[in-house]
DNA sequence: TTGAATCTGTTGGATAAGCAACACGGGAGA
DNA sequence: TCTCCCGTGTTGCTTATCCAACAGATTCAA
């Protein structure tokens, strides 16, 4: 089972504090992009101590990466995609919630510079692989999944990347159905 | 001096407490009517502990207390007629903050019932009069400022009273200029 | 080069907030 | 009447956060 955002116990203290930073950090990031932001700044606009980040993050890498993870968790809880298995229309609403993430995510931050792109395409990879290799276990092929996973990541995330870097974009439901079937036939055994 | 807002250095956990309490609390307040609040409902709301609350606060009538005070205080603030002296303009200006004060305060809550009123009564004339004594002894005039603040205390709250209770309520700058004279003539001798 | 300024991570001890439990009291309903 | 439920305040102990201070890195200007 994947964990549920809102399933963790935590501490109310815990919760409050990385609901702080978080959402500090994300109105910093719109307004003057990743790059240029210091922890300081982090933790004056949250309203929390220095030592406090750290006893949360070990530096703002991890924060950007706690913060894309969130995001995209909850990206597919909205579109209940985190509950479900394999099909080639779930995978299809996959791709389109991918496109449009990083779509979004681009126009949201301000200075997308290449160390926050390769730390963003990491995180996004990861949170991929997960949930497809959740929902590929849940079938009753026997066939290893690690391999079929990790091919379709990367071509997902490879779309949504082309996608969102086009500067006259196409229709977003077009382009997915052009590109849908050339990942489906990697993952037909699990249907 | 009158202690300012943002003066007084708290610990920044005591300042985020109130705050969540405070929001919560007002919050709720314009939903439900202060008297059908709980405690329990409040701290729910601002993701605290109960028994935080009781650190704070007395009781939920003590919170009432302290948000109005806030409120008052701020909107005094933002009129800026916390740091100044008294003139007759000046206490103008201050009938109208009351007036406009008490209108807004019945607008924002639901069911406003007779405890409520009162509690409101005594934190708002608390509020008047101890602003009014401050541009008071700020004069030459060695007479004692406790009466002429009492008696013109007790008139502004009056009249906000009745204004803000009124049902077809005259143009409120009207209202105070015929009203201000009334009040003005208890002051001549701090002019 | 030097020095001032700023940011990063880290630490030990102080303090606020959380938690679970308790006694108490006021309904609501059998 | 009795019990059950719910809200109020309170308490002792645990834990997260704050704070002040530190050493090291980086930048920038004199």
């Amino acid at each position: 089972m994947l964990p549920n955002l809102k399933a963790e116990k935590l501490d109310p203290r815990v919760r409050r504090t990385r609901g702080l930073i978080l959402a500090a950090f994300e109105r910093l990031i719109a307004e003057k992009g990743f790059e240029s932001i210091s922890v300081q700044e982090v933790t004056d606009r949250a309203q929390i101590n220095r030592a406090t980040f750290y006893a949360h993050f070990p530096d703002k890498y991890a924060l950007l990466d706690y913060s894309i993870g969130v995001r995209f968790r909850q990206e597919m809880e909205r579109r209940t995609l985190n509950a479900c298995h394999y099909t080639p229309d779930n995978l299809r609403n996959m791709i389109l919630a991918v496109c449009d993430f990083l779509v979004h995510l681009h126009s949201d931050c301000a200075q997308p510079h290449q160390q926050f792109e390769s730390l963003v395409e990491g995180t996004l990879k990861k949170g991929i692989f997960d949930l497809l290799s959740h929902w590929l276990k849940q079938t009753k092929s026997r066939s290893s999944t690690e391999i079929p996973a990790t091919v379709a990541t990367w071509a997902i995330y490879g779309l949504a990347s082309l996608y969102s870097h086009n500067k006259k974009r196409p229709a977003l439901e077009k382009f997915v159905d052009d590109a849908l079937p050339l990942v489906a036939v990697n993952l037909e055994q699990f249907t």
